[in-house]
DNA sequence: CGCCTTTGACCCGCGC
DNA sequence: GCGCGGGTCAAAGGCG
C-alpha cells in the first residue's frame, strides 16, 4: 500500500485512552495501548493488520460510537495470551485505523521477527514499548 | 489436512 | 425493573 508515513500519526503514548501522562498513574492507566495507523481504503489492512504477532479475529460488531464495524482480535500465537486487540476505523477518516491493545503478550515476541529483519531491532522495539513510546510498530506501511 | 475467516445469537453489565 | 450496548463464544465454509 502506499503508506510511506508509517509513523505519520504516532501513538503519542496512549494519548487516546490514557489521556496523556498528565497525572495519570498506573491506576488510571490500564494496559491499554491505542495505536493509530494509517491504512489504505482497502479493508485488507484492517483485516490483516500485522503488527508482528499472529491475530485471530473472533468477532465483529458495529457500535454506535463508530458507523464502521469494530473488529476484535485475539493472539493466535499463544492461546494463553491475555492480550486483546480491538481495531476500528476513524469515523471521520476511514483511511485511518485505530488499534487498541488491551493487556500484554504472554509469550515470546519472536513472531515479530517475521517483519523485523534484525533480531537486535526487536530488542529496540521492546525497549521502546517499555519506555511508553510506541514506535509505530504497525507495519501496514510495509505492504 | 489445517487454519483462518465470517455471521448470528446469547449473555452480562451498566445506566436510567 | 427494564432497556440498550458491548463483548464473547460457537459453528460452518472456504482457501492455502
Amino acid at each position: 500500500m502506499v503508506t510511506p508515513d508509517r509513523c505519520g500519526e504516532r501513538s503519542d503514548g496512549d494519548g487516546e485512552v490514557a489521556a496523556a501522562g498528565a497525572g495519570v498513574t498506573a491506576e488510571s492507566r490500564p494496559k491499554v495501548r491505542t495505536v493509530r495507523a494509517r491504512a489504505g481504503p482497502s479493508d485488507a489492512d484492517a483485516n490483516h493488520l500485522k503488527d508482528g504477532y499472529q491475530w485471530r479475529k473472533y468477532g465483529q460488531k458495529v457500535t454506535r460510537d463508530n458507523p464502521y464495524p469494530r473488529a476484535y482480535f485475539r493472539c493466535a500465537y499463544a492461546p494463553s495470551c491475555p492480550i486483546k486487540k480491538k481495531v476500528q476505523r476513524c469515523a471521520e477518516d476511514k483511511s485511518m485505523l485505530v488499534a487498541t491493545y488491551e493487556g500484554e503478550h504472554n509469550h515470546d515476541q519472536r513472531a515479530q521477527s517475521e517483519y523485523v529483519s534484525d533480531a537486535s531491532t526487536i530488542q529496540q522495539q521492546q525497549q521502546h514499548q517499555q519506555a511508553g513510546s510506541l514506535p509505530c510498530s504497525i507495519s501496514i506501511a510495509g505492504r
